[in-house]
DNA sequence: CTGTATCCGCCCGGATACTG
DNA sequence: CAGTATCCGGGCGGATACAG
C-alpha cells in the first residue's frame, strides 16, 4: 500500500524520535552550533570566542566548550609555556554535522520565505 | 584552492547560521517534534495528545500547538456540535521537515554508536 | 472535553569579582 | 589570558484550580 510512505511504521518513528532527541541533545540549544561555527572561522582562544559570539557569557561559553569536548566536536589543547596558551579546535568529527547543517539551513531559508509571504498577504 | 570546501566563506556561513537559527526556532525545543510525531501517529484530540506525550502539561501542550499552528505545521479544526470536538491535524507543510528529520535521526543513531564505543573503551 | 489562569519552585544564564 | 565562584533575577514549566 502506498500509504506506508506517508503514515510510517510507529516503531520506526519512535526509534527515529529517540535518535532525533539524541541529536538535539548534543547540538541543540542556543549556542552549540554558534560556537562550532566560530571555531571554524578561525577563532580558537577563549576570549576570542567570547568576543566573536555576541551575547555569550564566560560561564556559558565554558560550559558549552566542555560539553562540545565531551561529545567529541572540540579538542582542547594546552600549550605549556609562558604564558600558557589554550586553544580549541574543531575535530574532524564535527564535519559529520554537515548534512544536518545543510538541511537545517535550506529549510530555514525556505521557511522564512514562506513566513514573509504570509505576512505580505496579511497586509493586503 | 581546495580549502574553500572546508573553510567556507564567512558570509555564507553567517547566512546559514541565521537560517539554522530560524529553523531551530521553529522546530527546536523539547516538544515540537514530539507533538508533530504524535499527531502523525493518529492522536488528534487535546487530551489524547497529552496522554500520548509523556510528561507534557496542558499549558505547555497548549502553547506548543499554538506555535505549531502559527508556523503552519498544524491545523486546528473545531467540529461544532454537542459536545464540541476539537481536532488537530498535521498539514502538508509539515512534510517539508522530512529531510531534517532524516538527517537528524541518521546522525543521532551514529552518534549514539560512537558514544557507546567510547564508553566501552573507557571501561577496558 | 478543551483549554485558561494562577501560583510557585527551580534552573538557566547574566554580572561581577576573583584565582592561577 | 583562561577560566571559576558567587550572587541573583527572570522565565520556563509543573500542579492545581477553574471556565466554557
Amino acid at each position: 500500500m502506498a500509504e506506508t510512505e506517508i503514515i510510517h511504521n510507529e516503531k520506526t518513528c519512535n526509534g527515529k524520535l529517540v535518535a532525533i532527541g539524541d541529536a538535539l541533545y548534543a547540538i541543540g540549544g542556543k549556542w552549540k552550533l554558534r560556537v562550532i561555527l566560530a571555531l571554524r572561522s578561525g577563532n580558537n582562544r577563549f576570549n576570542e570566542l567570547q568576543r566573536t559570539i555576541p551575547g555569550i557569557s564566560a560561564k556559558v561559553l565554558s560550559n558549552e566548550l566542555k560539553e562540545l569536548e565531551l561529545n567529541g566536536f572540540v579538542k582542547r589543547i594546552v600549550h605549556t609555556g609562558t604564558p600558557v596558551v589554550v586553544e580549541y579546535e574543531v575535530t574532524p568529527y564535527s564535519d559529520t554535522l554537515h548534512g544536518i547543517l545543510e538541511s537545517l539551513s535550506d529549510w530555514g531559508m525556505k521557511h522564512k520565505d514562506k513566513i514573509r509571504k504570509q505576512a505580505g498577504k496579511d497586509m493586503a
